[in-house]
DNA sequence: TCTGTTGTCTAGCGCTGCTAGGATAGCGTC
DNA sequence: GACGCTATCCTAGCAGCGCTAGACAACAGA
């Protein structure tokens, strides 16, 4: 049983590998740098090599995006654990989604603009969806006061991906990003009026 | 020089008429399917046509960009006129918006996922752009307050992005459009408390 | 040592955006 | 009315894309 031990071994190493490399380039050379003949020469492989592991380029793509939603939740999560109140855990939770999208964009590309094909929200979706929005919903839900909190969770967590990703194509002004993440903040704490 | 009217003419309309195929293929079978073989199918001329009239594919889906934005000016200024009060103004815009993107979901995607060149917020950008961005920065500065008028509606801006595009991918429960598109606009609306 | 399986590579398909160079149509001029 | 020029358009092709069929080599078991 060893020797297939050790292939299986090789086998997830190296599938490992393309995720890592798929990743890497991405973040240095943009995702329309990522082609299967590129990947296949950095992890000094043929090309064929990589359908055996995927079912296409989608499919690696995909996986980049579920180890950013893996990060994602660590993330949150230790952005909720440093805070003391509910309030500041949102604003710490709002701070570290923006710092980790500003610091994997092409990560943060594979998870909500290139992939479409993770189902969000259902009970077959992959663990690392679930405990990425399950961490949004938490720190969320405790700063929702009588609002539903699954819909001021969507609404909070829309507000910070649009602002993310209208930065990142200049729409919205350099240098004002806590500005804006302080205002929806604030706004978000704030008990709107009853009408 | 009548015949060099008559070719200009001839020109601009068919000017016209690849920016109105492109949007139409893109709208029915999504942007994955304008390739530039097709679209001059469509337009019955050959490829090169198009690169007589724009640099490349992308200065065409930049041309549907700017169409998009020209209407969603169009569509807020109406929203705007519409309603009596900052706050309805407010609250008609956002549904106007969102009622636009959902409309016209590959209008959107050009204008805001796939066009990255156009310049925002800048002395040089197209007139569509400042005209649609001034509609909002109308509408939120109305509903401002004391609040910074610009970051405001950055803000509010970002929070339909969101919304728009998460619910694209299924990223947000269906049917509970309303519900969200009513709390963010009463939190928008809301007093943030003096910290 | 031979055989069968497993794994990898070479070569190629149909597609993409884009372009060089030849053919053609229609103008202005004689 | 015939000619030459210019502007326009098309055919054909390039390099690169995602993906795959079939040849080939390496290796486990008899």
């Amino acid at each position: 049983m060893s020797i297939q031990e050790r292939r299986e071994r090789e086998r997830a190493h190296r599938h490992r590998l393309i995720v890592k490399t798929a990743r890497e380039l991405a973040e240095t050379e943009g995702w329309e740098a990522v082609t299967t003949r590129r990947l296949a020469e950095r992890i000094e492989y043929s090309q064929p090599v990589l359908y055996s592991h995927f079912a296409g380029k989608d499919a690696i793509v995909t996986a980049v995006a579920l180890e950013g939603f893996e990060e994602l939740a660590g993330v949150l999560s230790r952005a909720r654990a440093s805070a003391a109140t509910p309030a500041e855990a949102l604003a710490a939770a709002a701070r570290a989604y923006t710092d980790f999208a500003d610091a994997n964009p092409a990560l943060y590309d594979a998870m909500f603009t290139l992939t479409t094909d993770l189902p969000f929200g259902r009970p077959d979706s992959p663990a690392p969806l679930k405990a990425a929005f399950g961490e949004l919903l938490t720190v969320c839900a405790s700063a929702a006061g009588d609002r539903d909190a699954e819909t001021f969770t969507e609404v909070a967590w829309s507000a910070l991906h649009g602002l993310v990703t209208l930065a990142r194509g200049g729409r919205l002004r350099a240098g004002q990003r806590d500005q804006r993440l302080g205002l929806l903040v604030g706004q978000l704490l704030a008990t709107p009026d009853r009408p």
